[in-house]
DNA sequence: ACATTGTAGATCAGTTATATCCACAAATCA
DNA sequence: TGATTTGTGGATATAACTGATCTACAATGT
């Protein structure tokens, strides 16, 4: 059980992005070789932020990807849920009613670790940032 | 991401185990047929929480697997690690330090749930378990 | 027009998860 | 002892998923 690697591309270009100027775009080019990875893979990714609308991506010369206006409020959640979709950790084929017992326990476990990325706003990891430097 | 189904099939077993009378062990035969999944499989992962010091097995005619006496205060952690290892759901290959505003959030997240899986003990499980008869 | 840059689809290699088969070890019982 | 039951371990097969590449194409700016 891991996070992917696609996730951690995601949030690391947005940690990116989040302390970039937001009037420049930043060319896929610049953040695959910051992170290693090959260009077309990451826009794979990114095309998949802008299309959950956190992100925009601009093509032609001067082009790239730049934060949204209106996405400070974006949580970690949300990067997480955009590219490893919204499923349950745990699902089990017969679904034996909600008093279940393993299914209260594993289901609350996971609602308590996504309740801590919720709260985690770009906002705030832009500020982090700044205390750090 | 997900939890495998061989954590899945580890959580069941438990929960029966833990509500059988811990006199007569479990044949994996019985065990399979209630969860659906072929014997020789679901012995390998039983195998694992025998390694793991949570139940015992016998051999034999009218053997198989039983709680240890002392496992009531097992967690569901200590059951899910025993299944899918104990590596963090958050791995960077470059460690920029302690703090890397990435790194703090999805640990951190991380540790929340698994102090809520923490707390989860079989003993409170059998609590429960009678509760809901 | 032409160069630049993102998008989409096909495809592929590597890894992991799931499962099966079989030979063997251990325990019980007649 | 010998036969039967039951768990163990190793090799192997299969499917699914992840990570990645290539290529043709669309969109944009000069
Ligand atoms: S016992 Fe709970 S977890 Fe298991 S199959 Fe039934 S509902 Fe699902
Ligand atoms: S920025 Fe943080 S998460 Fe990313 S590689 Fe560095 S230490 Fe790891």
């Amino acid at each position: 059980m891991k996070y992917s690697k696609a996730t951690n591309y995601a949030l690391h270009t947005m940690l990116f992005l989040v302390a970039a100027p937001p009037d420049k775009p930043v060319g896929v080019q610049q953040l695959a070789e910051q992170q290693r990875v090959s260009p077309t893979y990451l826009s794979k990714i990114l095309t998949k932020l802008v299309k959950a609308g956190m992100i925009e991506s601009a093509s032609g010369a001067n082009g790239g990807y730049r934060l949204k206006r209106n996405s400070k409020e974006i949580s970690f959640l949300d990067i997480i849920h955009a590219i490893e979709g919204t499923a349950s950790l745990f699902d089990c084929s017969l679904d034996h009613g909600p008093e279940c017992p393993i299914q209260q326990v594993v289901l609350l476990a996971e609602e308590k670790m996504e309740e801590h990325l919720r709260n985690q706003t770009m906002a705030e990891l832009a500020q982090k940032m700044k205390m750090s430097l």
